[in-house]
DNA sequence: GTTGAACTGGAACGAACGTACCACTCGGAT
DNA sequence: ATCCGAGTGGTACGTTCGTTCCAGTTCAAC
């Protein structure tokens, strides 16, 4: 862990120690930070140092170029909320009607537009930039697929006659009302409005839970 | 229309030629073109001007700041848009069966992520920073509204029994079938996956054409 | 033909940017 | 005790940025 010349990332950093790994981590945070909130065009070295209260220079200690920065940001994002989604399809699987399922899609937006905003802001920037960059696009797509195989297992255990179909529905219509609403103020209005659109999409689908498959 | 002192839209432009409005839309073209290929990161006065095959100095001419040129940009592109999207939305209503209305949005989309990609990117990159910006976010609410209005008519022509549900469905189908496959390059079978979706959505929730009707 | 406003385009400003550099400190291994 | 690479943080370079300025040109109105 300590030998000359191994880099967790780039050919010429050195190794890690644990305070190291501490403080790259800490940059990570804030650039994610950032981006939620400034945008990717207001992404600057200095604003990521000033955000996670380091000195400019630890950010070329750890990243080689403001690109990659970018695009361990965009890894740590994306292996942070495959977890979050995990979670919230797993809760899914335990509704026994289809209002159940869809209670639980709607929580799992309305977090997305409220208390996690500057994270899901920050996933929409990733993924329009991943239009111009390679790097960024291959995480992109790594991404979608897992979603996309994780969601069709849960909606072929939910009954569905066409997983993969309706689990790009799903991830389509979850995808189209985040974006939809992050413009606007999240009033209660707004939420039922995003819990009927979900309620009415999991029924005609005719995905059910436990209940119905017992 | 040459009275001194008026002006389009801010209080101490001078009005508007002919030739000036020429040079003026042109640079807004050009803002549009950027904004897609290089994003809201890579738009900068001077790459604008490049793009329109003008001297630097023209931008400041006829806006007074960069924003002021990014609303105005948005502005352009929603008009432009609210244009083609009624238009889809017609052809929608001429189709028979679920299949054909499908038809049609698939061709919208694919039409999207193909010719008019740097349209959409641009498009995207305008709603994402509508969560900072409130004079965008006024924008990108009325262009919502706008679009939730024509296609709940639609839906309701179509035999929708909750209209105003289904239009939010079919908007945030579509929105998330674009952004989902925007850092793709679009395969015929990605097509296919997205005509599939569509198909079923539209079968799901009742809507019928014409021929349903008499 | 003179006037005045619309328009042109090149030059220049200070500010902020990404990146590189380097003298320095620290801590574990020898 | 010493050594050496990881880590530190302040500084500085060259570039690009948004914006401003202004002497000059065009052209319709009088």
């Amino acid at each position: 862990m300590s030998r000359p010349g191994e880099s967790a990332q780039q050919r010429d950093t050195p190794a890690l120690t644990e305070r190291g790994g501490v403080r790259k981590a800490a940059i990570l945070e804030a650039a994610l930070r950032v981006i939620g909130d400034k945008g990717l065009a207001g992404l600057s070295m200095r604003a990521i140092a000033a955000e996670a209260g380091l000195p400019l220079g630890a950010l070329g200690y750890y990243f080689k170029t403001k690109d990659d920065l970018i695009l361990e940001a965009f890894e740590l994002h994306t292996r942070r909320e495959a977890d979050r989604v995990l979670a919230a399809f797993a809760g899914v699987e335990n509704g026994d009607h289809a209002d159940d399922i869809a209670e639980h899609l709607t929580a799992f937006i309305h977090h997305g537009l409220t208390e996690a905003r500057t994270s899901l802001v920050a996933e929409y920037e990733f993924l329009i930039e991943s239009t111009r960059r390679p790097d960024l696009a291959r995480v992109s797509r790594a991404w979608r697929q897992a979603l996309q195989i994780q969601v069709s297992h849960v909606a072929s255990r939910l009954g569905s006659d066409d997983p993969e179909t309706d689990s790009e529905i799903i991830l389509s219509v979850i995808a189209g009302l985040e974006i939809d609403h992050l413009a606007t103020p999240l009033d209660p209005s707004t939420t039922q409005a995003i819990r009927t659109a979900l309620r009415r999409t999991i029924t005609r689908l005719g995905l059910r839970g436990n209940a119905a498959r017992l």
